[in-house]
RNA sequence: GGCCCCAUCAUCUAAUGGUUAGGAUUCAUGGUUUUCAUCCAUGCCAUAGGAGUUCAAAUCUCCUUGGGGUCACCA
């Protein structure tokens, strides 16, 4: 069975790019009917896990990304980490080492004065003499000195590291006897029966140090996959500075999730020219064997591309709930809800632009647009209204926008006048400027009251 | 700096030795529309550089350059 694992360290809230692995990763259990489970990497304790957790479940079910079994806290574990620990010093596979943090550290110093790599030297390591007073001993692992470290990496492929380039007999628990990342990381994986580990390629450089974790354990290999980053417009890793990299903050923004889902999706990804991707077809296209090895720039442009896109193809209803609940907005009826929210839905490029659009129709202009006044009220623009009052006044059964728009056709064709000299004025005094739906559309929405109201209103404060 | 990774339009990407290097976003222009938006059409724009291998290289090899990541008793 393929098991996959989000698992995010609790900054407080989830990160777009953690967002990005962690539907990856449910994609790829999901596929293969396997298992996609969440893991908080809490070891610090310093820090509110439950928050952290609870925000990332919030946006996980926001997002519509589900993780099977009950959420793993490190932090709950210490007692697994210890047996650990205590079988690795058992074997001579790690052990206790008394270098105080200062002594660390003047190593350190005279290492990079030397222009060498710093790293512990491994005087601890065949220790058996009497331990120096006072020092709470670090745990630390035996790493071999030599030899070759290949990761069969399911994007990046085959990376080779030699061990006197990166290893050292590394800190598995610290002086208080709390395990440290590299070593619960392996542990858990291991232990939560994790398949498959697809993370940001920023952790390429520790699968090394995990890797003999593993071993020292007897533990089985996860097939590894390390997507390359997100970067910013700089080239950078994205980091908080730049802006909206809280998931939620996009809900804010008036962001569909499958918008996000689906531009996060071809961020590295693709299937051919395809670029738009419902979820389902995402589930039975993915596959991470097939991400790119570069890192992308993180541009909004395509994003709200995407994001129209799903919000012209929403239902109205899926429209009206969704503006009900995140904006508090209401839409009355069954004919406003449908004639107003085709209206609209084709002009904003997120749920709060459409949000904000619809007082300007539902709600009768307070004042009117100079300028827009200037272009439409020349002539005789004011007895164009006037007819146009006359004439709705007597007809009968005024619905929908076609209906209106027959009123329309009949005056200009009456009075032999194009289009304009109705409609622009007409736009002017039932929304008050330029710009907006047709007014077939627009007197629909509001009937025909509210629209002889409004254009009497508006003959009166502009004549 | 050591180690590791990466390199096709401004951006996301396609092309797994043979294409006029394709699509999408952005941008520009035109059309549609009473207006704006949508929509439609058109256009602009790329294989980082240099050697090799080959009949043939974006694609394979090497070098250079550039970018990124990582080097903790953080995760």
């Amino acid at each position: 069975m393929v098991v996959t694992r989000f698992a995010p360290s609790p900054t407080g809230y989830l990160h777009i790019g953690g967002l990005r692995t962690a539907l990856l990763s449910y994609l790829w259990a999901r596929r293969n009917g396997g298992k996609f489970l969440l893991r908080i990497e809490d070891t610090d304790k310093s820090r509110n896990s439950e928050e952290a957790a609870l925000a990332i479940v919030e946006a996980f079910k926001w997002v519509g990304l589900e993780h099977d079994d009950a959420i793993v806290y490190q932090s709950a574990r210490d007692g697994v980490y210890a047996k650990y620990i205590l079988q690795l010093l058992d074997e001579g596979k790690a052990y206790k080492c008394y270098m105080s943090k200062d002594e660390l550290t003047e190593l350190r110093e005279t290492q990079m004065a030397n222009k060498e790599r710093t790293r512990y030297d491994g005087r601890y390591r065949d220790f058996d003499g009497t331990p120096p007073e006072g020092i709470d001993p670090v745990i630390r692992i035996k790493a071999p000195k030599t030899g070759e470290i290949v990761i069969d990496d399911g994007i990046k492929g085959r990376v080779s590291f030699q061990a006197e380039d990166i290893l050292d007999d590394f800190i598995i628990a610290r002086g208080d006897g709390s395990p440290t990342y590299n070593f619960v990381v392996a542990i858990d994986d291991a232990l939560m029966g994790v398949t498959e580990v697809i993370r940001g390629d920023d952790h390429l450089s520790n699968t090394p140090k995990q890797m003999v974790v593993y071993r020292a354990l007897g533990f089985d290999l996860p097939k590894f996959y390390h997507v390359p980053m997100i970067h910013n417009a700089d080239g950078k890793k994205l980091s908080k500075r730049d802006g909206a990299t809280d998931v939620m903050a996009y809900k804010e923004m008036g962001y569909l999730p499958e918008a996000l889902l689906n531009f996060l999706v071809r961020l590295g990804w693709s299937n051919g020219d395809q670029e738009i991707f419902s979820l389902d077809e995402m589930l039975t296209l993915f596959d991470p064997s097939s991400i790119n090895k570069s890192a992308s720039i993180y541009n909004i442009d395509k994003l709200d591309w995407l994001n129209a896109h799903y919000i012209k193809n929403s239902t109205n209803t899926a429209l009206a709930t969704l503006l009900h609940e995140s904006y508090g907005v209401n839409v009355h009826g069954h004919d406003q809800k449908e004639i107003l929210l085709d209206a609209l839905k084709e002009r904003a490029k997120n749920m709060k632009e459409l949000a904000e659009l619809i007082p300007g129709i539902i709600e009768a202009p307070t004042e009117y647009d100079e300028k827009a006044v200037k272009k439409a009220f020349k002539d005789d623009a004011i007895a164009v209204l006037e007819a146009f009052v006359t004439k709705l006044e007597s007809a009968e059964l005024l619905h929908l926008p076609t209906d209106y728009h027959h009123q329309m056709e009949a005056l200009v064709s009456e009075m032999e006048i194009g289009f304009g000299k109705i409609g622009m004025p007409l736009r002017v005094a039932l929304l008050g400027s330029m710009g907006g739906p047709g007014m077939d559309s627009v007197m629909a929405i509001i009937g025909k009251d509210e629209t002889i109201a409004r254009i009497k209103k508006a003959v009166e404060t502009l004549s």
